[in-house]
DNA sequence: AGTATTAATTGATTTAGATCAAGAAGATTG
DNA sequence: CAATCTTCTTGATCTAAATCAATTAATACT
């Protein structure tokens, strides 16, 4: 029993290192700052297959990934998958249109592999952005990457053929490429699976 | 002399005080706060068809729209136009990748009507950030909320055809669907503009 | 290891939309 | 108000990729 309680402390150390370090490479922050952040943060462990969110949801959390690897998708009227992010260590995960419009959730989340989080409650997160206003600052930077990312992958829906499309994102995403099953690359792209897999076997040759 | 003057003063008072209301919308600021802020903005007056931008610039600026009609976009090796904004009043636009990770444009930003527009330099923002760091938070709120924008046009990509991103487009944005030309929006949903006029008939019967 | 399940591949057919080409309708300008 | 330029439309053809269907390969399960 202290066996465990030990290895769970570590653990916690483990998990809030892992977003420490991610905050610092971002912001400079002082100790003080970075506990008001740390106290408003909760651990969870979700299993390949489960579910971290499901349409219809009020959403009240974000999602930081310490460990694993997880999709977010909507799933159409005809139940396709159209896959919007992966997610693996140091990204955060959400639904950020019902997260920050308070609007129920029209998203899945669900973990590709055994994950480990840390969850930021709404409310927590506005009284750190008052306490700790630095944080505006960190989020504004993550925001604004994000942003840009997202710009250059609407660039290439709308200029490139699927096969640059593909070589572009395993160049972009290698370790997401070698850890989501290919149907879920063809998902991200918004291409068949079929289609996909001939392109892979063009490019072998 | 007295006249033209007095017209420019009125000028410079409509421009920011169209901005600050954009401003207040978003956060609370004090009047200081607000005059550090306007004290950094430049007004700049581009004529239709006139670039406020072009690929491998250095990019020192980014410009609200206070009047008038913008289109920001990427142009391929076949000369297509991939249009990723449309700006119009209270917008921001810029190329975000140049101006913020100090890499060279790839973006051409130019006017579809005549336009009014204030910038801001960098590092005058660098300063704004640090003796007015509620606009850490005005601008993170902006850039959630292009995010979460953006979000959605990628997922209208994955899961729609090309009739229902028409009009979910029209939907969305029905200011800027009647100042646009055509082609420009089949550019934007990344269509040719035959397939977009052959939708529009269809739509029409 | 052997079975069940899930993922990837391959082939045949269909389809949405691109491309090529030409003309009509609007808008701008001298 | 011609004349020019720009935008939009229409038709014919071509192509990338979707869809449908079946098989093979890879994982997971007990």
């Amino acid at each position: 029993m202290v066996f465990l309680t030990k290895l769970c402390l570590m653990h916690l150390c483990y998990m809030h290192k892992t977003i420490n370090s991610h905050i610092n490479s971002h912001i400079k922050t002082s100790e003080k700052e970075l506990s008001i952040f740390n106290a408003s943060l909760n651990e969870i462990a979700i299993t390949k297959g489960q579910f971290l969110l499901k349409p219809g949801t009020h959403v009240k959390h974000e999602y930081f990934v310490v460990k694993g690897c997880l999709k977010a998708y909507y799933s159409d009227s005809k139940g396709n998958q159209h896959i919007i992010q992966f997610a693996i260590e140091n990204w955060w995960v959400g639904d950020f249109d019902a997260f920050y419009n308070q609007v129920p959730s029209e998203l899945f989340i669900e973990a590709i592999e055994d994950s480990q989080l840390l969850s930021i409650h709404y409310d927590s997160l506005q009284k750190i952005y008052n306490k700790a206003p630095i944080f505006e600052r960190y989020f504004r930077i993550l925001t604004t990457q994000a942003f840009i990312a997202q710009r250059k992958r609407i660039l290439s829906t709308l200029e490139k053929h699927t096969q640059e499309r593909y070589l572009k994102f395993c160049q972009t995403y290698p370790n997401i490429k070698d850890r989501v099953p290919n149907y879920n690359i063809a998902n991200y792209l918004g291409v068949s699976p079929e289609n996909l897999s001939r392109i892979r076997k063009n490019l072998k040759s």
